[in-house]
DNA sequence: CTGAAAGCGCTTACAG
DNA sequence: CTGAAAGCGCTTACAG
């Protein structure tokens, strides 16, 4: 047929309204187009942004993509993946949410969808990870923090029970270890990575005895949230109180006072996610291990020495 | 079949890793399950509330959604209707790209999918529409600040190219009408719905002449970013200028100062759209006309008296 | 009431 | 090279 013909039957096609039935197409190659992205919360400015970069990663390659918030239950997170394999999804793009065995991982990869996980990682699942390296990201703002004087430094908001949780903690406990400094049970405040979650540690904060002078924040939404109750106290959050964000949202720099945190590579993490995927989809053999993204210290505002010694 | 004798068959099917091929039944049965979700961006958090309430409406029914952001460019909201008609969706709820034509609307009812619109209207569609007040809502809060008795009051943010734009801007024409107050064209300040923007604006409204005294702000994140530009230039947001926001965003009450600000019912609107689209995929006939919800003013610390005169 | 057959709209392997 | 047929995995209308 020649391409004339060809282009004048496809004018006509459009001309009548014909629809392509990509449910009928699937049905006959096994593919589908449809990539599915899991996190635990779109609403989180973190992984928007990452799902921006995957988004239009994906967009390139005509994939469309299939998003769903786990909310960190794990039933919520096999419903949708289930529903992922109903429509014949031609892979996985996850934060795993708590708790998820490296068996559902497995499960997934069996029913021939390759899986790519991000900003978690998974115990015993053989996927490429991509995230970000957090021990050494919390070790930063400590050391920035210890380097201005302070002394009395605490962690507020974040998790033991996911892998990046126990990272950040580690980070902070190894900066303060290797500076000779104290590290008291009650100067960590577990808890949402919610701005509501910061705005909520900082009456008991600021009521210790032993108050510190500063704190390293699970996340820029928990440092602002902090900094927030901070000043709603009186107090002048980079002045009184040095605070320390993660993650360098577009948030941050705005910020009052413009927030000294982490860059954690989100649009990276996003990218290179996105990439792996689809060239798994195209049957390439990819490294299957942990990728993790240098992050970098972006001294802002909210630190400062500390007023008390 | 004895119910016993299928709960077994069941069983034996999980067993084995059966698993529905979704598009196989659709194909035949041309249901698909799926409801298409299309907004201008998820990281807004004004439309990431929208889509916790849909997400809650439509897990109940067992319908999946498929997100998809347009960022106001027809030709991305095209490309996804496109895809939604090729995997058979059902239906679709969607806040409208800038400049989408009635025919658009009209296209996709006529493939067979019902369409619910949220936030703002089209001219000319005849599908039912949930969004709030936006004239009655800019209304109430330009009103506070007048019976605050401020005379000099901006309009920040916004745009024209929408119903929802337009109507914001006449509620606050209408309440300055209506007390006998100026309006000066160059109190107005037009720009992007985003923090980023609020923030850029403060330099320019500080440094007018005939600086407001108050500013009414397109929506949180607007009034959040000038608050946060009032606070960097060493002004006192609520004492040295006051700022109304819109929505009430959960980040609202926890702003420093906390905002005050338009409840736009954001749950409200994606509970009924959803409802509502439920309601036209089971066959009832739905009143196609334009549903307001009616705004509430929640006053806050970001509005005070004028301090000059 | 039960079971085999037809058909949804594609793509691909195969016969002519 | 071209065109008709088979088949993906369901559901439903129909014959027995």
């Amino acid at each position: 047929m020649a391409d004339a013909t060809r282009e004048r039957i496809k004018e006509y096609a459009r001309e009548i309204g014909y629809i392509y039935n990509r449910r009928a197409a699937s049905l006959r190659t096994s593919r589908s187009g449809i990539v599915g992205v899991v996190v635990h919360d779109i609403m989180n400015p973190f992984f928007a942004e990452i799902l921006r970069s995957i988004e239009s990663e994906l967009d390139r390659s005509r994939q469309t993509f299939l998003l769903s918030n786990h909310y960190d239950q794990l039933e919520k997170q096999r419903t949708f993946i289930d529903t992922l394999l109903q429509l014949g999804a031609d892979g996985v793009i996850m934060s795993p949410a708590i708790g998820t065995p490296a068996q559902d991982i497995r499960l997934i990869e069996d029913n021939g969808l390759p899986v790519v996980l991000i900003a978690r990682s998974v115990e015993g699942a053989k996927v490429p990870v991509f995230r970000g390296d957090d021990a050494y990201g919390t070790s930063l703002s400590t050391n920035h923090l210890i380097s201005l004087g302070h002394t009395r430094i605490a962690m507020v908001g974040g998790t033991d029970q996911t892998s990046t949780g126990r990272d950040r903690y580690q980070g902070y406990v190894n900066a303060m270890e290797k500076a000779g400094l104290e590290i008291r049970p009650h100067w960590r405040f577990p808890g949402p990575r919610t701005k509501q979650a910061g705005f909520e540690v900082a009456g008991a904060f600021l009521a210790l005895q032993d108050k510190p002078t500063a704190a390293v924040c699970w996340n820029d939404l928990v440092a602002i949230g902090l900094m927030n109750g901070i000043a709603r106290a009186g107090l002048v959050p980079g002045v009184d109180i040095s605070v320390t964000g993660y993650d360098d949202l577009e948030e941050a720099a705005i910020a009052t006072p413009a927030l000294t945190t982490v860059w954690n590579g989100q649009r990276e993490v996003g990218r290179r996610a996105a990439r792996v995927l689809l060239d798994r989809l195209n049957g390439a053999e990819v490294n299957r291990s942990q990728q993790l993204i240098k992050p970098e210290l972006h001294v802002r505002q909210s630190t400062g020495k500390p007023k008390e010694r």
